[in-house]
DNA sequence: ATCAAGCATGAACATATGTTCAGGTGTATT
DNA sequence: AATACACCTGAACATATGTTCATGCTTGAT
């Protein structure tokens, strides 16, 4: 049967002085939503497979599409989202484009994470 | 108009040593895939509020809701996805479920994502 | 200048994602 | 036992996402 407009718990029951000390803990809301996307930008395979190949050393989109066994154009687009969120750079050559991370942050955020999946699995 | 059928560059210009050598450093498949969506999980704004709001102490989802704003439903079907990839856990009392961190890498990736979007403001 | 190679981009499509809605569980209180 | 509350879940919906396809753009060679 149909409920309480809201849906939300009665006001005795939510501790407002622990959602208070919470709210204190939150970035700002344009924070927060930058925060979300470069983690949403992360969040794909082919994406963390090219992150995790340059952390090696700089790749052309040749050597990307070849190394990730999909279309240039589908390299591109992803190389495009990488750049959006400067989680990439890259650097031309002639006809060639030369991709890098673009800053230390993304290894170590690499790093953590495949720690936290690590553990997962034992 | 219509190009070659594969769209890849010719074999000449791909360097196979660049390219074998960032191979090396992929993970495995399945490593890949949990990377991904972890990252994926966390690339959301209400839940990375969530994270957030957890790193100070633990809540309930009724608490979480008011702190969001959102419905308790809506909380709820969030608090699902992060715990089935074990970035939070929970325990019952009573009627409540209370919701913590899993472990500590949550807590240091959301500080070295915030450092990398600080910087990008700079 | 013309052409080809490497890369970038726009549109379209199928699939995935997050929210709402309606209802279902489990526990405490009476 | 019956009710109320806190939380959970499935289905449906609108929107977002990633790929493919076709085509531009830019550079280097002829």
């Amino acid at each position: 049967m149909k409920r309480n407009t809201s849906d939300v718990c009665e006001v005795y029951y939510v501790n407002e002085k622990h959602v208070a000390k919470a709210r204190k803990a939150l970035s700002p809301e344009r924070e927060i939503l930058a925060v979300a996307e470069t983690f949403r930008n992360l969040g794909d395979p082919t994406r963390v497979k090219i992150l995790q190949a340059l952390t090696v050393e700089e790749l052309c989109v040749c050597d990307l599409a070849k190394l990730l066994g999909v279309s240039e154009s589908a390299t591109s687009h992803q190389l495009r989202v990488l750049r959006s969120q400067k989680l990439v750079r890259f650097r031309r050559e002639g006809k060639m484009a030369y991709y890098s991370l673009d800053d230390e942050h993304i290894d170590s955020l690499m790093r953590e994470v495949l720690r936290h999946v690590r553990e997962g699995v034992a």
